[in-house]
RNA sequence: GCGCCCGUAGCUCAGUAGGAAAGAGCGGCGGUUUCCUAAACCGCAGGUCGUAGGUUCGAGUCCUAUCGGGCGCGCCA
């Protein structure tokens, strides 16, 4: 099992090297080591000469050489010899021999079932030769966040795939993860449902096809009921002080929405393929009960004589009716501003006794942080937001105010991680033709009748002639063209979401997240599916038994079978930078060009027409393609399929 | 007014704590199928990296201005 990745490895010699020729004993953080730019200087260089050769006022290349002479002996048989190039640049080539002895110790699959899956399938995870980390984190992911009582939307499903993806990596790190889906689930508006349902039937499955649907027609109804008559108003109001005191009519209906709302959320969950479950739900009313010790605790924690952090200071103050917390740099200045220029404060309790959602996440991460009850009852770590860009400066105050507050320690990592904006091709926020939210549920459904479509348009010609000329034993039944086209759907959404920088805005198009070249779901899943049909056919013709066997030596002789395998080998990269950066693009990235590599191999390497020796060796470099790519496309929460 | 994000090929986007001649996919043009799925593969064409300064041996990448687009900024989440 593999802890460090080829480049971590490489690392860590040159560096020792690198402090060799400094004369120094402390190694530096960065030893300068890349990927090669360009693949005729070779698969990774070390870029240190250059800035090394300034501090000891040497010349850069003369420098390279001393680097150079000092790590050979540490790099034994692992590369070939070093070349200086350039200003002083030091190229890497892998020994193929190498390679090949690196990629023979990926051990067959052994599963581990310690690392979630998907909701509907609890099959173990391969994980493909890599070790867990040594020094697990307890770390929180926070995503997804649903409204109770309204259908989840396009505005949820970026940071659901995106928050999922980052639990299934950290997850599969190692680490500790917990996830939780800070549902909004409490606040003034449910007293218009509940004096709603007072005089109105609570829709249940027997009266409505979709319950939620109904609830959220129900709540705009209450809601214009609300405007219009101030009986109803003031009624409602009541409502939700009864709903905070307990009243049990009031908390039953409050249940019951709650409750339809969840039913209609894992159904989302379990066909998007996300992990989130009812057990991971920790909506805002959990923390009703916290939330005025709270405020009376933070009076005390960031009183003007209080605790400080640093220069940056904080007070908490009433202000016009409302407790706020008043941020201060280190200059004494503002450490927000209004657009009048006045003093921005973070408020924590409404001037009618309201709290709002700054005070829910405080009492959130003091839980997740100090009280959260665990095996080995320690809090997290680290805690990640997923949440749009558009919420930046609510974080940055929430987080300098628990610092501030002391809550959050200097070896706590709370991180927002932010993306943008879903857009249509018109380039504004997107929307069903009448100017309304789309409904995810919809919009899955869609997906996956496209996928079928797309399936269906193709069959007609080619798959019914392969099978007359005897090329595939069956064309797909329809029942199989449904499972394939659910699958591709969801993925196509998945994987277009993923697969750039999450940052940025991104513009939705099913034409090109359905499209079978480039870096989309689809083409990555044939390419899966070309893999497996190999094996298949080897398995027919009995020659797949012993590809793991001891004896059998991987050949990279042809240029694609290299680049193959050197791909291979850098699985481990691939997974430390999402887990690290939680950046999914890279991974997808790296999955493409895994794709990529295995269609150039294919096109130039007959597998099964090969002799015996260079079949078991080709076979086994396509296994483990399949590996890589079902267990790198499982982290994005993408499924596989055996055949398209 | 202040703050954040974005600006790279006709289009959609990569570009890894500054490193060698700027990369994909789509679209365009041209090739490849007696061969494991042609839903593929190969080749060609196409860029003053918004603009102007600066730092550096070296800048798409860092700094400062500036233009253009998006978003945010007291009792919503």
């Amino acid at each position: 099992m593999k802890h460090d990745s080829l480049q971590q490895m490489l690392s860590t010699r040159f560096a020792a090297a690198l402090a060799q020729v400094a004369g120094t004993t402390a190694v530096p953080a960065d030893a300068g080591l890349r990927l090669a730019g360009d693949p005729q200087f070779g698969d990774y260089q070390c870029n240190a000469a250059m800035a090394l050769a300034k501090t000891l006022k040497i010349k850069p290349r003369e420098v390279a050489e001393r680097i150079k002479a000092a790590v050979e002996p540490l790099l034994g048989d692992v590369v070939e010899p070093l070349e200086v190039a350039g200003p002083g640049f030091i190229n890497i080539r892998l020994r193929n021999e190498f390679l090949a002895r690196h990629l023979a110790e990926i051990p067959a699959p052994e599963l581990c079932s310690h690392v979630p899956t998907f909701p509907h399938s609890h099959a173990p995870v391969d994980r493909v030769g890599l070790a867990p980390v040594t020094q697990p984190l307890r770390v929180v992911v926070e995503y997804s966040q649903p409204n109770i009582a309204k259908q989840m939307h396009v505005g949820h499903l970026r940071g659901t795939i995106i928050g999922d993806v980052f639990a299934r990596a950290l997850a599969f790190e190692g680490h500790d993860v917990i996830r939780q889906n800070h549902i909004g689930d409490w606040g003034t508006q449910f007293g218009m449902l509940i004096r709603w349902y007072r005089e109105h039937p609570l829709p249940t499955s027997a009266t409505h096809g979709d319950v939620l649907e109904a609830i959220e027609n129900d709540y705009r109804a209450a809601q214009e009921r609300f405007k219009q008559d101030p009986a109803f108003a003031d009624e409602a109001r009541l409502c939700v002080g009864q709903l905070q005191s307990g009243d049990p009519v009031a908390r039953h209906v409050w249940q019951q929405i709650c409750a339809e709302s969840w039913r209609a959320f894992t159904e989302i969950y379990a066909r998007l393929g996300v992990l989130l479950t009812p057990d991971d739900v920790r909506g805002e009313s959990f923390y009703n009960d916290r939330l005025e010790p709270l405020v009376a605790g933070l009076r005390q924690e960031l009183s003007p004589a209080g605790s400080q952090c640093d220069s940056l200071r904080a007070e908490v103050r009433d202000d016009q009716g409302a407790v706020c917390v008043f941020m201060y740099d280190e200059q004494g200045q503002p450490r927000f501003k209004a657009p009048d220029g006045s003093h921005l404060p973070m408020i924590i309790q409404k001037s009618d006794g309201a709290y709002l959602y700054a005070t829910t996440d405080l009492a959130a991460i003091r839980f997740r942080l100090r009280d959260l009850e665990f095996p080995t009852g320690r809090g997290a770590q680290r805690v990640i937001y997923v949440t749009d860009a558009r919420q930046k400066l609510h974080f940055q105050m929430f987080f300098e105010c628990a610092r501030l507050a002391g809550w959050v320690g200097p070896d706590v990592s709370v991180e927002h991680v932010t993306y943008g904006s879903v857009l249509g091709s018109d380039r504004r926020p997107l929307k069903t033709r009448d100017g309304k939210n789309v409904k995810l549920r919809e919009l899955l459904a869609e997906a996956e009748a496209r996928a079928y479509e797309l399936l269906r348009s193709r069959d007609e010609g080619t798959e019914a002639r392969r099978h007359e000329a005897g090329e595939i034993a069956a064309p797909l039944s329809d029942d199989e063209r449904r499972h394939i086209a659910r699958r591709v759907g969801i993925a196509a959404v998945k994987y277009a979401d993923l697969c750039r920088d999450r940052n940025g805005d991104y513009v939705f198009s099913w034409d090109t997240m359905l499209a079978m070249q480039g870096n989309t779901a689809p083409y990555m899943m044939y390419a899966y599916t070309r893999i497996r049909s190999i094996y298949r056919k080897a398995v027919d013709r009995g020659g797949t038994a012993d590809v793991y066997a001891p004896d059998v030596k991987l050949a990279l002789d042809h240029p694609t079978e290299r680049a193959l395998a050197l791909r291979l080998a850098r699985l481990r990269e691939a997974i430390d930078d999402v887990a690290s950066n939680l950046t999914p693009h890279t991974l997808c990235a790296y999955l493409y060009e895994l794709a990529a590599d295995f269609m150039r191999f294919y096109e130039s390497c007959p597998v099964l027409a090969a002799d015996d020796a260079v079949r078991l060796s080709r076979l086994r470099l396509c296994d483990l393609a399949a590996r890589t790519l079902r267990l790198g496309l499982g982290l994005l929460g993408i499924e596989v399929i055996e055949r398209m």
